[in-house]
DNA sequence: ATCCCGAGGG
DNA sequence: CCCTCTGGAT
C-alpha cells in the first residue's frame, strides 16, 4: 500500500466510525504506563474498572510501592494475568523511584527495561505521553497489515516500520484507534466481515469470505 | 473452543 | 520459533 492508500483507508475508517476517542485518556505518564501494562490481553472495560479504584489509592510510584503486590492484586483480580501484572506494576514503580527519580523515562531503552513493558507498550507511552512518532503494533494492527498486503509475511517490526513511513505524524494517534476498531469488529481474526470493509486497496481476504447479508444473520 | 489493544522466558 | 500466564468475550 502506498502512503496515499493508507491515509485514504484510515480516513474511510474514521468516516464510518462515529465513536470518539475515549481510551487511554490518563493525564499523567505514570498512570498511562500502568494502565497500558495492565491492558495486555484484557478488555478495556475491565482495565478501566480496575484502574479507577487502583489509581484512587495509588496514583504515584511511591503510593504504588506502599500498596504492595497484594494490595495491587486486590484491585486487578478481575482482569487476566493479574498475578504477573501485580508484581510487574510494583517492581515497575520501584524501578522508577530507584533509577528515574520517580518519573516515567521518555526514552525507549529505559521504558523497555521496565518489567511488563515491551515494544508495543513503550510505543504507546512514547506516542501518547511524549508525543513521539511511534506506531504501537498490537495483534489487530499486525493482522490488518498482513492481510492488506502492506507486505505479506511481515514481522510485527516490519509492519511497524511500514506504517510509520506511510502515516503522517499528526495522524498516528487516531490511526491506532481506527485500525484497532477495524481489526476488532470487521477485520477480525476469525470470520472477518469483508462485506463491511471500506478498504479500497488490494487485500488478500477481499471477496474471499462469505458475504451474508447482515439482515439475514439472525442469532 | 478460541482469541484477546503482550511480555517474558526457553 | 515455541510456550505460559489468566479472566473475559464470543
Amino acid at each position: 500500500m502506498t502512503r496515499a492508500e493508507v491515509h485514504a483507508f484510515i480516513d474511510a475508517l474514521a468516516t464510518r466510525n462515529p465513536a470518539p476517542e475515549t481510551e487511554l485518556s490518563f493525564a499523567d505518564p505514570f498512570t498511562l504506563l500502568v494502565a497500558v501494562v495492565l491492558s495486555a490481553q484484557a478488555t478495556d472495560v475491565s482495565v478501566n474498572r480496575a484502574t479507577e479504584t487502583l489509581f484512587q489509592v495509588a496514583p504515584t510510584p511511591k503510593a504504588m510501592i506502599a500498596l504492595g503486590v497484594d494490595g495491587v492484586a486486590s484491585h486487578i483480580r478481575s482482569i487476566g494475568l493479574w498475578q504477573t501484572k501485580a508484581k510487574n506494576v510494583v517492581q515497575l514503580a520501584r524501578d522508577l523511584e530507584d533509577k528515574h527519580g520517580g518519573q516515567v523515562p521518555p526514552d525507549r531503552e529505559s521504558l523497555e527495561a521496565l518489567p511488563g513493558v515491551g515494544r508495543k507498550t513503550a510505543n504507546v507511552v512514547l506516542n501518547v505521553a511524549f508525543g513521539e512518532a511511534t506506531m504501537a503494533v498490537d495483534t489487530h494492527i499486525f493482522r490488518i497489515g498482513n492481510r492488506t498486503g502492506l507486505a505479506p509475511g511481515m514481522t510485527p517490526r516490519e509492519v511497524e516500520d511500514g506504517l510509520l513511513k506511510r502515516i503522517s505524524p499528526a495522524r498516528l494517534r487516531d490511526s491506532h484507534h481506527w485500525l484497532i476498531l477495524h481489526g476488532r469488529y470487521v477485520c477480525k481474526a476469525r470470520r472477518p466481515e469483508c462485506w463491511r470493509c471500506v478498504a479500497a486497496a488490494p487485500c488478500r481476504y477481499r471477496d474471499k469470505t462469505p458475504s451474508p447479508q447482515p439482515e439475514l444473520q439472525a442469532t
